[in-house]
DNA sequence: TGCAGCTGTCAACAGTGTTGACATTTGTCG
DNA sequence: CGACAAATGTCAACACTGTTGACAGCTGCA
């Protein structure tokens, strides 16, 4: 037992500061060790490998995305919609994170718990049990997909990251017009607002697609 | 100038070889120099960093989207449909390789390539401008975070893929039933199919959302 | 012929995750 | 209370990783 000086809480602590300043390339053992003021290796006495350290990393995050959940009786697509927003954003926010939440179940408790509300609001939906796994299905890969795409740029100072939207603009503008005329046509409207809005466009898509009975127009 | 044994082609080649078999952590720059017969640290010779080697990688994964692409002049949702279909299966069979598309514009042909035909097929839905830009964005999202979510699952052997879906399941089925009512209830229709089925469903979700127009009907 | 540049080889550096042996402290039990 | 066992932190080391610099050889061109 011994009174330990470190704990597991501890450690992620730490491991979730070094991630969100350095990414998650910035969390290394020995650096992990630095700042707790002890051996690097003595983190292998609570964890036995990093693997398991960035599971427990994964669940402290989604953590957060539960509390203070607005009502969750009123419209399910809203619901639904704010899950999804808060989801993504507890992934965001911490770079390259997002990228190792393989398909998979959780293992952890707090992904249980977010799973377990969506699909609460999704059976309110009055869709059938099969379309119901689908939909869940189709909005964490949304979800998680645009957070693990987005994340690096979310890492940049609002000043870059706006500097990066306006370049990537000029590059798609700058093509040739003969050969890449939507491009070139659309290249204003490419990387405008922010990539949350952006995402919300896009989840709204499908909440309204979930929405719809007839939904086979193809 | 030297009858170079190596080309930048040969070495894009081996690197793919190595990522399909072995994932992104298989793609090493000493094992590329063992399986070209050559020493590993030639391969600065001809690429600046192995960044810029896994971006001549993506863009060769890409070339093979277009090809045989069928009639451009179908029904737009088709197009559409075929052309994300094509975009995830590219990257799902090499492991992780998603990920490391991230946000941010194409900086090889064939991905500006890609861009366009998508573009230009969202052009002939009717759609103003900056909604096609939206359109673009949204399907490039859940795409691209499908196929990087699934890709850990898809480099397994058909069995062990099966396998893991039912024990999957197995872990939602034995939540207990008081906290996790809708887990376990809909535990048997999770992960059912395979992943791409399961993309196919989100994918035509949106872009039937896209097909309506008025599709603000939250 | 000679020079210049491209190309592959070798040794080395700093960094990574991980393992084993060792020492110390702690809690439990006779 | 004393002794044993478990837990915890320390240290050195291993097998990797990407990358750099100096060196040597070959090629093509002036």
């Amino acid at each position: 037992m011994t009174a330990a000086s470190l704990t597991p809480e501890a450690i992620v602590d730490a491991s979730i500061a070094l991630i969100e300043n350095g990414g998650l390339s910035g969390l290394t053992v020995r650096r992990l060790g630095l700042t707790l003021g002890v051996d690097p290796t003595a983190f292998y006495r609570h964890f036995k490998d990093k693997a398991e350290l960035l599971r427990a990393v994964a669940d402290r995050i989604h953590r957060d995305v539960l509390i203070d959940l607005p009502s969750p009786h009123g419209a399910w697509q809203l619901v639904v919609r704010e899950l999804c927003i808060r989801l993504r954003a507890a992934h965001v926010t911490r770079p390259d994170l997002a990228a190792l939440i393989s398909a998979g179940p959780p293992l952890q408790a707090n992904e249980f718990l977010v799973t377990e509300s969506l699909l609460t609001q999704l059976q309110r939906s009055g869709l059938a049990d099969p379309q119901v796994a689908l939909a869940y299905h189709a909005l964490i890969e949304l979800t998680i997909g645009s957070a693990a795409i987005d994340a690096p740029v979310a890492a940049l100072s609002p000043d870059d990251r706006l500097a990066a939207y306006s370049a990537w603009r000029r590059v798609y503008a700058a093509l040739d017009q003969r050969t890449f005329p939507a491009s070139t046509t659309l290249s204003a409207h490419l990387y405008t607002d922010t990539a949350e809005q952006r995402f919300v466009f896009a989840l709204e898509l499908m909440i309204a697609g979930l929405s719809t009975s007839d939904r086979r127009c193809m």
